[in-house]
DNA sequence: GCCTGTGAACCTTTTCACAGCA
DNA sequence: TGCTGTGAAAAGGTTCACAGGC
């Protein structure tokens, strides 16, 4: 099983495990009992020698000449993502972004609960988004601290960002997903995502304007 | 000035330029004439090395001793990017998502227009959404080539993503933005950019999980 | 024969460090 | 002196290609 045992897991492959788990989970309504890295690979649109890489690293998972146990490979892909545990999530801004966030059914169900829905603004306090009420800004140390809350969503206008990053990691938090778009400053004990819709749209102008194709775009293979 | 003139601009570089673009805005609000890439570097949180290597890919648009011209650079990047010109945008699903998208003021205004907005269930189509009115999936392609379409942002759950994709493209677009939680395929004159919150809430917890940071993270800096 | 696991080659990206110009 | 622009070094990521077990 050569050098493996623990060794320390790349940022560019813990980004593409959820990418593989869900995956897995196709191949498992599916009932496949096991993948090869081929298939896993068009799965999740990436190529199979990227695919057996990245799976070494976490352990000696398949079988040569066979492929992968899909139930096995799930569940150890699971462990190492923390989805086989619980992370209730705050939203704060209760504006377009954050509502529909609230509302999405899309968080890949397993795991990531919104359990607060915060905004300060007096006509927004005390609103319903679906299961969710609105609460105030000043609730919001409380609530992580109750609700076990670990990860912070931020879906305010670019100002707020800062101030509310801010008080969410004065609450506790100490993972923040950055819908705004604003840079915002952590300390090093905080980890930071962020998606920015304006910035991915202007990296699609860019490549639209050259009549270039962004990334290896080498996800083809459809009949047409 | 170096080799400089027309070098093939790398696509990490690409990915930051939106960055720097936000930052120069600000800068421009401030009425700063001219920004360091220090200053830069801070505001974008990256480092200096990394802005000036960026933009030495542009063309040597500073000054030694001095800094860059902030009206300047601010034109050369979104000359770059496209941002000089409109971008017309369809969104296809106008669940919570796609609503909130419809709504969302924050393209970076400049040139992402929302032109269009359709859905196919019977309930969605006629309703208003901001300025919008949902239409049906068969009008795709006449309003694509009607109203120049050039960008379509699939926000449908992610069953219907890879139909959706494939009506996109045989309307004839040719960048495309994903928020379904699902890979798509596409011939290789397509650029796809996806967005999975999913995804990031599951990279922020393998971190969290064992008490590391993601990223560089040295976005620090802030007093406390 | 089939498919994994992995060194080694290769390519991209980041960082360093400093020459060169204002 | 201050800050850019850029070769060169270092780090990180991807792909190749094949040994090795099923």
């Amino acid at each position: 099983m050569g050098h493996n045992g623990r060794r320390r897991i790349p940022e560019a492959t813990v980004a593409r495990l959820p990418l593989y788990y869900r995956s897995l989970i196709d191949c498992n309504e599916r009932d496949l009992a096991t993948v090869s890295s081929d298939q896993l690979a068009e799965l999740a649109g990436v190529n199979a020698a990227k695919v057996r890489k990245d799976l070494s690293y976490l352990g000696s998972y398949g079988t040569r000449g066979v492929g992968y146990d899909v139930e096995y490979l799930l569940h150890e892909i699971s462990r190492e993502l923390g989805l086989t545990q619980d992370w209730p999530c705050v939203i704060v801004g209760a504006g377009n972004l954050g509502a529909a966030l609230a509302n999405y059914r899309g968080f890949g169900a397993r795991g990531f609960r919104i359990v607060g829905l915060v905004d300060d603004a007096s006509d927004k306090v005390g609103q319903t988004v679906g299961e969710l009420t609105v609460e105030p800004m000043h609730t919001l140390a409380n609530m992580v601290n109750e609700r076990s809350i670990s990860i912070g969503i931020i879906a305010t206008p670019a100002s707020a960002a800062q101030p509310v990053a801010d008080a969410l990691i004065s609450a506790g938090i100490r993972s923040v997903l950055n819908f705004a778009p604003a840079v915002i400053s952590v300390p090093p004990n905080v980890s930071v995502r962020k998606v920015d819709l304006a910035t991915e749209l202007q990296i699609l102008s860019f490549y639209q304007l050259r009549g270039l194709t962004s990334g290896p775009a080498l996800v083809v293979d459809r009949p047409a």
